[in-house]
RNA sequence: GCGCCUGUAGCUCAGCUGGAUAGAGCAACGGACUUCUAAUCCGUAGGUCGCAGGUUCGACUCCUGCCAGGCGCGCCA
């Protein structure tokens, strides 16, 4: 609908610059919104007002030479009318609005889809949790922002790779393999004073015992540096195979597991630092090595091999998004926690470096989660060992609840998550009241049936009784679902759609309790019935954007 | 000290990339279930958009400077 009035004024100004009424032909893009106040129409545009300057007209005019030359060949404008500095409102006919019922209808599970992504390839990388320890809720947070932002990009005809990058390599897994011969040790009986640096948690205890049962006690007690890569290889198995069972219990897949590691064992580490080599960005000083990153936009230079020779994280690191830039992706994202946001200007540099182009690579920066129950905050840090892991909070609160409640919110804001809160099935929790739209009308569609309403099909003249004003505000509402999905692609910004279905649940909500569907008018109940059919169809199709289940009965 | 993010109703947050009179939910108060699910709805009240300048037809939105909070500034990952 916006698109087509997108049009007319773009016709509007080439008439009007043909007939003489407009003196240039150069003309601005073309803004359509729909005004926050019914007094200023269905539809406005600024455009008056942003072409006064190439135009050297007073806004005004220009918007009264755009309505002298609008031609609307099928009759759906009501009313056009000049505002304020040169707004142009414009009101459409009662009857241009329900048609959309019939395309929601029709379109159904592609409800919502557009082709802007084009097939433009695009990698998203998310969570990414180090092998180390179970996920948190932190964790679960980027899963969900990532996960999203990945079926929406889908939607939008972009074509989505999704990707968990394991740190399976490096002093992180040795430290849990010495943390897990420690606590073998212990099992023996042995008194050891756990060391700060390693992993505390219980998770590594259990491992400690399986190796212990396999390899025996000789195995633990001459320990080699061999025996330490062997229990950090077993634990990061153990570990990942129990991320990839939470993740899946979140209803979180991935297209590609990319290992770390496997960039050594392929020597593209060493290759990738060869080629910055002979690009002259690479330098040795003091022994070290480093990368040249304040050519590309950082504050300082960062190492990339150690004195020791070892390379660091940021090595791999570099590799890892060469690795992804030869496997041909236009953009690639990648979802952080808000704590690593100095690492973007090294990591631009090296996307940059690598011979990627700096607009390529985008990082979504995603805030704390601090976990409360009753306003209180919970225990959180690996160090103490007590953290609340993700799967915890699955149990108690599910899937839908905890996936919503991490969209409800821009990631680019902290965010308190109440497992209290959460849990209540209350507007407090918003997850149920969109979900109960669904619900609702589930159970109108069974009692029709029950009344003998064979099928839900658009009809032609009966499509017309759609004329309260609560049925036309729901149909606006469906008709801007497209643009929503569509914004929220290019803004990556799932939140989007959540506060979308919110105001469209609150709109049905408002509708149900005013109007009966269910009538004694055949004509009037199946109209209605499309509508809400239509909507039922919208909430499902934007719940699964969120990764959250549509129910048929609450 | 430097950098990034945030600051909007008592609380939790939106605000469509500069548009018209700044919006929701919760909490408070008053109402609505013999009728398709009350996990719902209707109404009342609630604001110096952190502060001060600037840019322009027009600023919550952009720029500058302050103030407050969070996070980050390793040859750790």
């Amino acid at each position: 609908m916006k698109s087509a009035i997108q049009q007319w004024i773009r016709n509007a100004a080439l008439a009007a610059h043909a007939a003489g009424a407009l003196p240039s032909d150069l003309f601005p893009a073309v803004e359509v919104d729909e005004p926050k106040s019914d007094a200023h129409g269905d539809f406005a545009t600024n455009f008056a007002m942003l072409a006064a300057k190439s135009q050297k007209l007073a806004p005004r005019k220009i918007a009264q030479a755009l309505v002298d030359h609008l031609s609307d060949p099928d009759g759906r404008l009501a009313r056009v009318e000049i505002a304020g500095p040169g707004f142009i409102n414009f009101y459409l006919q009662p009857w241009a609005w329900p048609p959309v019922v019939a395309q929601v209808l029709a379109q159904d599970q592609g409800y919502g889809a557009t082709d802007i992504g084009r097939g433009q390839r695009i990698q998203v990388e998310f969570v990414s949790a180090n092998p180390t320890g179970p996920l948190h809720v932190g964790h679960g947070r980027g899963a969900a922002v990532g996960d999203s932002v990945a079926r929406i990009l889908s939607l939008c005809g972009y074509d989505v790779q999704r990707e968990y990058y394991i740190n399976d390599s490096g002093r992180q897994i040795q430290t849990l393999g010495r943390s897990v011969i420690l606590r073998a040790r212990q099992l023996l009986g042995e008194e050891i004073d756990f060391p700060e640096d390693c992993y505390p948690g219980d998770y590594v205890r259990d491992i400690a015992r399986g190796v212990l049962d396999e390899k025996g006690a000789d195995f633990i007690r001459g320990a080699d540096d061999a025996a330490v890569l062997y229990c950090a290889r077993v634990a990061a198995g153990q570990i990942i195979a129990g991320i990839r069972r939470d993740l899946a219990l979140f209803g979180i897949g991935f297209d590609r597991w990319f290992s770390e590691q496997s960039l050594f064992d392929s020597d593209e580490v060493t290759r990738s630092l060869e080629e910055l080599k002979a690009r002259g960005v690479v330098y040795l000083q003091e022994g070290a090595w480093w990368f040249k990153t304040t050519d590309f936009g950082d504050e300082k230079d960062r190492v990339v091999v150690r004195q020791n020779g070892q390379t660091t994280y940021f090595a791999s690191d570099i590799a890892y998004h060469r690795n992804k830039l030869q496997r041909g992706f236009d953009r690639i994202i990648d979802v952080w926690g808000a704590d690593h946001h100095g690492y973007i200007p090294r990591m631009t540099a090296a996307v940059e470096a690598s011979g990627g182009r700096r607009e390529q690579f985008q990082v979504l920066l995603v805030q704390l989660v601090s976990l409360l129950r009753d306003g209180q905050p919970v225990a959180m840090g690996k160090r103490s060992g007590d953290f609340v892991t993700l799967r915890e909070v699955l149990d108690e609160v599910g899937r839908d609840a905890a996936r919503f409640i991490f969209l409800t919110r821009d990631y680019v804001t902290p965010l308190d998550f109440d497992l209290e809160v959460a849990k209540q099935k209350s507007n407090d929790n918003p997850v149920y009241y969109v979900q109960y739209v669904h619900a609702r009308i589930a159970s109108i569609l069974r009692k029709a049936r029950e009344q003998g309403v064979a099928e839900v099909a658009w009809r032609e003249p009966a499509g017309r009784r759609l004329v309260e004003a609560e049925e036309i505000q729901l149909i606006k509402a469906l008709a801007r679902y497209p643009e929503v999905v569509a914004a929220a692609a290019q803004a990556l910004a799932p939140h989007r759609i959540t506060f979308f279905l919110m105001q469209l649940a609150a709109l049905f909500h408002a509708y149900y309790n005013k109007h009966r569907v269910l009538t004694e008018d055949g004509d009037l109940t199946l109209a209605r019935l499309c509508l809400v059919l239509a909507v039922q169809k919208t909430i499902r199709n934007g719940l699964s954007l969120l990764g959250v289940t549509a129910p048929e009965q609450m």
